[in-house]
DNA sequence: TTGAAAGCGCTACCAG
DNA sequence: CTGGTAGCGCTTTCAA
């Protein structure tokens, strides 16, 4: 536990030398530089965190807070935590986790001690208890998510609305007119911010193009085999040719396994598009087009602007929509003329 | 934002009794508590993390590494770092989360820098890269996890061995020769220190016992439903009539799938138990006798031990198993008597 | 380009 | 039972 004026000493250079030549906040010449980074190896030197937050203006440390309810989807939440803490890393902050012991005092513990510069909040609610908080608390917060009453917060996420709309635009470029997606279980249009999102922007995109829609959940807690097969079943018999999912991995292969028990083919009779999914939809059988959510852009674009908002001209308040990317693998076929059509 | 001495003068005090006031490290006259506690609430008063890590001898931080692999059970996972978020904050202190390609560097730089009071450790691998550092560090490391080489270290963990002997015991107590054990994904055999020891506590006890032992896996890298159901067949196929499950809840449901589609009954046909399990046995259909993994026990330990690794008499480096706990719900039965044995 | 020194806000020792 | 005060190890202003 080597101390700075140890470092100094063995440099045969002042304290506030080696504090600049560290911290890099004022020209040290290249000699003096070298000499003061030989000690530091040579000591083994790491500068106090304690002190450095007492004196400095910063801690490093970002606060992370996410509930980790017992009914979230795991895999993508942790998904998120990670992304959030390589981002972090990468711009030399650490992350303190917050869970739900009441995540709001927790946010204002941190934020009133000083331990933290800024908070990432994840896993938001349409009528998020943290959105309060976030504004009576006087350093920065970013959403990762989209609460319905957003008014003068930062928040980050992937565009959801465009994503939905994106897929279902392609499928009536393709000649499909009757569209349905299969959702989240139905608790996460409570509990979430995005799976609404989605839902609003495929209905309003359908209602656009003049399609029929209609949509179904995959469970109503967790995703459930059964609920997802009976609801993609009622949408195929409805004549449904156009099929957009919003559902774990686990679910859109029940979907799949009822196309294909039906004798229907991909693309050839059903066309598939996976929205917003954080596991890779290349690697199903048939690989599927979709418009991925990818964690580690929403926690890299937050981290920054949570970096930013510690700055001289903090950016003004808004909502940073990441904007969907299309991945085509073939899922996707123009709809067949069917009997009806050649009648008329 | 306000300070120490805003406090003192707020109550008419010194700086040094609203410190001990609030610290409780000397006695401080009733009323004289009174009004710096009202001045406390009334300044909304919290102590500088930053003034309080340099003064003091603590940071009232833990770091929690936690690689977050992408082939892990993230429910699991979960699970255990909110536990350990839990019972950290049950005893003030915070979490600092340390992820992957952080997980060596970053353990010694929050030692080194002060930064925290000590270091759990999660998702312990049998030859894990942390525990060479564990040994270099001068903070107190508690491994929640025993890895292979623990000599020196301090661990908490589910007696797993004795989990997995105390079900083959209850199975051979009513009666089963030959029992089977479905376990996780191959490649967890590898990565993480437990299913190995569910594994040789199966086999040992069975040798014990006279059984006879088979063992399959659940899934090569993930679990799945091919791999368990054809390794359930095969166990039944050979005669199996007493199963021990060290599996998800996802890889349960296939095996006593395939018990079902054999027209066979749970217990009378085949018996079942779930070991380190993790989710809730009795809502499977039948429900399923367990020895459950509860990561808030573990978690409670580990954060005692390092609460103790910090004062006067550090506790002696040791592992800490914890018993396992028999669930009875009937799906164990005696075997019924064969052929064989009345042909003798 | 470098150094000296004044804090940062608290804890805990030494007095009383 | 209470007060005064010397640091904790660093950052940053002021001087040179």
């Amino acid at each position: 536990m080597a101390k700075i004026d140890e470092v100094a000493k063995a440099a045969g250079v002042s304290i506030s030398t080696v504090s600049y030549a560290l911290s890099g906040k004022r020209p040290v010449s290249a000699e003096t530089r070298t000499r003061i980074e030989a000690a530091v190896l040579e000591l083994d030197y790491h500068p106090n965190a304690g002190a450095r937050m007492l004196a400095g203006s910063r801690t490093n440390i970002f606060a992370l807070t996410e509930p980790f309810r017992g009914d979230t989807h795991a895999p993508t939440h942790m998904s998120f935590v990670l992304a959030a803490s390589i981002a972090a890393r990468r711009n030399d902050y650490d992350l303190l986790l917050l869970t739900q012991e009441d995540s709001s005092r927790g946010m204002s513990r941190v934020a009133s001690s000083g331990l933290v510069d800024g908070i990432l909040v994840l896993d938001v609610a349409p009528a998020d208890e943290r959105v309060a908080l976030a504004r009576r608390i006087d350093i920065p917060t970013v959403f990762i998510g989209v609460p319905d009453d957003h008014e003068g917060l930062v928040c980050v996420d992937l565009d959801f609305e465009a994503a939905a709309a994106l897929a279902v635009q392609r499928l009536a470029d393709a000649g499909h007119r009757s569209v349905g997606l299969i959702g989240q279980p139905a608790i996460a249009y409570d509990n979430s911010n995005f799976p609404p999102r989605v839902r609003r922007g495929f209905d309003a995109q359908a209602d656009e193009c003049g399609l029929d829609a209609q949509f179904r959940t995959s469970g109503s807690v967790r995703p459930d085999a059964i609920t997802t097969r009976r609801g993609t079943a009622e949408l195929l018999d409805a004549g449904v040719t156009g099929l957009v999912v919003h559902a774990s991995e686990e679910a859109i292969r029940e979907v799949l396994a009822e196309v294909g028990e039906r004798g229907l083919s991909i693309p050839a009779d059903v066309s598939v598009i996976s929205v917003a999914s954080s596991f890779d939809a290349a690697s199903l059988a048939p690989p599927l087009d979709d418009i991925p959510l990818i964690p580690q852009r929403s926690c890299d674009v937050a981290v920054d602007l949570a970096l930013r908002a510690l700055e001289a001209n903090p950016p003004a308040p808004s909502v940073h929509l990441i904007a969907p990317e299309y991945h085509s693998r073939g899922s996707v076929g123009s709809v067949r003329e069917g009997p009806e059509d050649t009648a008329r």
